[in-house]
DNA sequence: ATAGGGTTAG
């Protein structure tokens, strides 16, 4: 994720880090007890015996301790010295003891405990533990009761106490407490500051963030070995490779490759993966002597997002050679990259290597592994495997959802949603995103307003990516202004908005065929620093595109690169294609392909078929066809828009040659949908469709629709329709098309003053278009149709949408 | 006694 002020960001850096953490104790007395620290210290008589002690020796100290009240009594034990000290340094041992053995829940439950008792054996030192215990289990309200008491007490006066209360509130997600303690803070270590680093940065504010790591190099204080992990992680997270380049530096002049310390080493193998940088994360990864889990996890991970999946399997087998097992950790790791990649055999990879490993399949893997097929498409295994799970958790039914809405099988959504409903799965804001995408899927605009409704109803907090989903929801479905409402709104709150949020927004306007609203909204972008990404100019140079504006979008493309920044890829020679093509600048659209430094693709040679089938250019029409058949020979549309090419120019041979390689092969169109929403229930008509509970009624409006047509002097346009069929039949197939049978069900129904906002998944197809516009005229309604990313607003027959036909 | 690499669902 791209953030503004980080371009170019001065580090100063020039104090050389310390290898080991130098331990600052503020040396004022406390204002309490007016005791400087080392005359407390005396007070708090030591533990003489060494960690780690068993955990059997903890429950029977535990044991002690309770029946003693943590009182010294019964000094009973000799073999257990420990009990010879204050009830705050038992107490502290015990806690740290639980925390080391990986029991944080006792520590906290000896809290309690103590709190039953006495308030006064938890001291300095024992709040700090308490406070991790907190952390580790994300325990905020214990952490605040912890930190209420710390303020009775007066322990608020030390560093110590200070760090861990900020470490705490950021383990809980809780920026803002953790911020107001730092900023209270009379003097900071090194600690505070690394800490409300990675405090910054795991709440995504790294303008802040990156403040913070400028203030403590500018304040002279030397970062810690933590410290610059802290920063490299931010580093990380910004993907920012001058600046990562310049902490590396900063790294390698206070240590050598080889002395730099196995968690510097990592965090700067992470940082060069993020940036996106594997030649660079490679050549640390050589050159460290030591290595471990994390280390390899994070190159395998790397090479499988950078697009080297052989060279993280090859680096996965090198590591097991080396005698690194992996861990849950990298496999979770490693499924998620694989998903991530889409590729399929990969990902069945990926499972059958956790199978053969033999790693517990916990809930948490396999949750992963439901969201890795659905990311690489494969709905069946996902479901398979979800349904194999005997515990599911709400980010199991999450994934499962979102792999359904992104491989398209919104019925079997619905259904899950559904069983979601019946199991009682509590949801969170990620299962709202997903709800949210499903309502887009569907144009479920109802769906999508009863979502929002009831993320307000339970409190839950609204993020920039709930806001972003929300945007984007309300703009797919046809409402912009709602859309522009919640984006207002996150732009007055303090969260501020995020590029995401801003490139719905765009994309948004622009699919409303509101262009030059969508390009006054990229200025404000950048007047709030905020820098537009590749996706911000795809959004953009669509916006031109369906709004007609073609020197605007020119100026942009040129814009992006020499002003943002940003290499233009195949998406936006596609869109710039489709802009000049749409225009019927065919030849200039041609020669920008013929130019262009990159391959093109599928998009740009069908944006200029598009153009050529729009502006009647058999000739270059041909070429582009032909183009795309080499791409994409399975693909039949292609297919189709030739053979109409060649009707048009009256080759008839060609013509014929075409529909019968098409019969030959076999091809088939994937069966489209359109979906109409009324009274607040989803209703999906595809071709020629009959299961629905009105469809005689349906059928009979149909009927009547086509009469109507006719007398206002339509003919059908048959050539889009791919049937190897006469044309009467074909006729017949246009009637039945699932956006006639969805308009019909909105004529014919009950609520008459209803909207008619018809989604449709298909690609556009002019008949329809023109019957539409027809039928908005004859019967006097409003008709809102959605195609692909577009809408079209039929209003008594005027169609706003910005585009050519 | 406090901070630190790789960590499921958007």
């Amino acid at each position: 994720m791209a953030v503004s002020p980080v371009k170019g960001f001065p580090l100063p850096l020039g104090i050389p880090f310390q290898n080991q953490s130098i331990l600052q104790r503020p040396s004022s007395p406390c204002p309490n007890c007016n005791r400087s620290d080392s005359q407390r210290q005396q007070l708090v008589p030591r533990p003489s015996q060494e960690f780690p002690i068993s955990l059997e020796e903890i429950r029977q100290i535990h044991g002690h301790m309770i029946r003693t009240q943590f009182r010294q009594t019964h000094p009973t034990a000799g073999h257990l010295p420990l009990l010879h000290s204050s009830p705050a340094a038992q107490l502290n041992l015990l806690i740290s003891s639980y925390i080391k053995n990986g029991r944080p829940e006792d520590a906290l439950r000896m809290y309690s405990l103590a709190r039953a008792g006495e308030d006064a054996v938890l001291d300095n030192f024992t709040v700090p533990s308490l406070l991790k215990a907190c952390a580790q289990l994300s325990r905020i309200r214990h952490g605040e009761e912890i930190h209420g008491f710390v303020l009775k007490v007066g322990l608020h006066w030390d560093v110590f106490v200070q760090n861990s209360l900020i470490h705490m509130y950021s383990e809980c997600a809780c920026a803002d407490s953790a911020r107001r303690i730092f900023e209270k803070m009379p003097e900071r270590d090194v600690v505070s500051w690394s800490t409300m680093i990675r405090c910054f940065t795991r709440s995504r504010l790294f303008p802040e963030a990156l403040n913070l790591v400028r203030e403590m190099l500018l304040s002279q204080i030397p970062p810690s070995e933590p410290a610059m992990v802290s920063m490299l992680n931010l580093c990380a997270e910004l993907g920012d490779l001058s600046i990562a380049r310049a902490l590396h530096g900063y790294a390698t002049k206070n240590a050598s490759p080889e002395a730099m310390g196995v968690n510097i080493s990592t965090a700067l193998v992470d940082m060069y993966v993020k940036s996106g940088c594997l030649a660079s994360a490679r050549r640390i990864f050589q050159l460290m002597g030591e290595k471990n889990v994390a280390t390899w996890t994070s190159m395998v991970a790397g090479s499988v997002r950078l697009n080297q999946p052989t060279e993280g399997l090859r680096l996965l087998a090198q590591m097991q050679r080396e005698g690194v097992a992996s861990n849950e950790i990298t496999v979770l790791s490693l499924a998620q990259e694989c998903g991530a990649t889409g590729d399929l055999k990969l990902s069945r990879w990926a499972h059958a290597y956790i199978l053969r490993r033999g790693f517990s399949l916990s809930l948490v893997l396999l949750t992963a592994m439901v969201d890795m097929y659905g990311k690489a498409g494969d709905a069946t295994s996902a479901r398979i495997l979800f349904d194999r799970m005997p515990d599911k958790d709400s980010a199991t039914w999450t994934a499962m959802l979102s792999g359904y809405v992104k491989i398209g099988c919104i019925d079997q959504a619905f259904e899950l949603v559904g069983l979601m409903k019946e199991a009682k799965v509590r949801l969170n804001e990620v299962t709202m995103v997903s709800l949210l995408a499903l309502c887009r899927e569907a144009g479920a605009l109802e769906l999508g307003r009863w979502v929002h409704a009831w993320i307000g109803r339970q409190g839950l907090r609204q993020d920039a990516v709930l806001a972003t989903a929300l945007i984007d929801m309300y703009a797919n479905c046809g409402d912009v202004e709602a859309a522009s409402g919640i984006f207002s709104a996150a732009g007055g709150g303090g969260g501020g908005r995020d590029v995401a949020m801003w490139n719905a927004m765009i994309g948004g306007l622009a699919m409303h065929g509101r262009g030059e609203e969508a390009l006054r909204l990229v200025g404000q972008m950048e007047e709030d620093r905020v820098a537009p990404n590749h996706i911000t100019c795809v959004a953009v140079l669509h916006a031109c595109s369906h709004s007609g504006l073609v020197s605007e979008g020119k100026a942009f493309f040129r814009r992006m690169e020499r002003e943002l920044g940003l290499t233009p890829t195949v998406e936006h020679y596609g869109c710039m294609v489709d802009l000049l093509a749409r225009a019927g600048m065919l030849d200039e659209a041609h020669r920008l392909i013929e130019t262009m430094p990159l391959r093109p693709n599928v998009a740009v040679w069908g944006a200029l078929l598009a153009g050529c089938k729009l502006h009647r250019n058999a000739a270059l029409g041909e070429t582009a066809a032909k183009r795309l058949l080499e791409l994409e020979p399975g693909n039949c549309g292609y297919s189709v828009l030739l053979s109409n090419m060649y009707a048009m120019a009256r080759r008839w041979g060609e013509v014929a040659e075409v529909r019968k390689l098409l019969r030959e092969t076999g091809a088939r169109k994937s069966p489209g949908f359109s979906s109409i929403e009324l009274g607040g229930s989803l209703h999906r008509f595809t071709m020629g469709d009959d299961s629905h509970p009105q469809s005689p009624q349906i059928r009979a409006m149909v009927e009547e629709m086509m009469r109507k047509l006719t007398l206002a002097g339509y003919v059908p346009d048959t050539s889009a329709v791919l049937l190897n069929v006469d044309e009467e039949e074909k006729e017949t197939a246009l009637a039945l098309h699932s956006e006639k049978l969805a308009i019909a069900f909105g004529l014919i129904s009950t609520a008459p003053s209803a909207l008619i906002r018809v989604v449709k998944n298909l690609r556009v197809c002019g008949d329809c278009h023109t019957a539409t516009k027809l039928l908005s005229e004859i019967y006097q309604r409003d008709i809102i149709v959605k195609d692909r990313n577009r809408f079209h607003h039929f209003s008594r027959g005027a169609c706003s949408c910005g585009d050519y036909w």
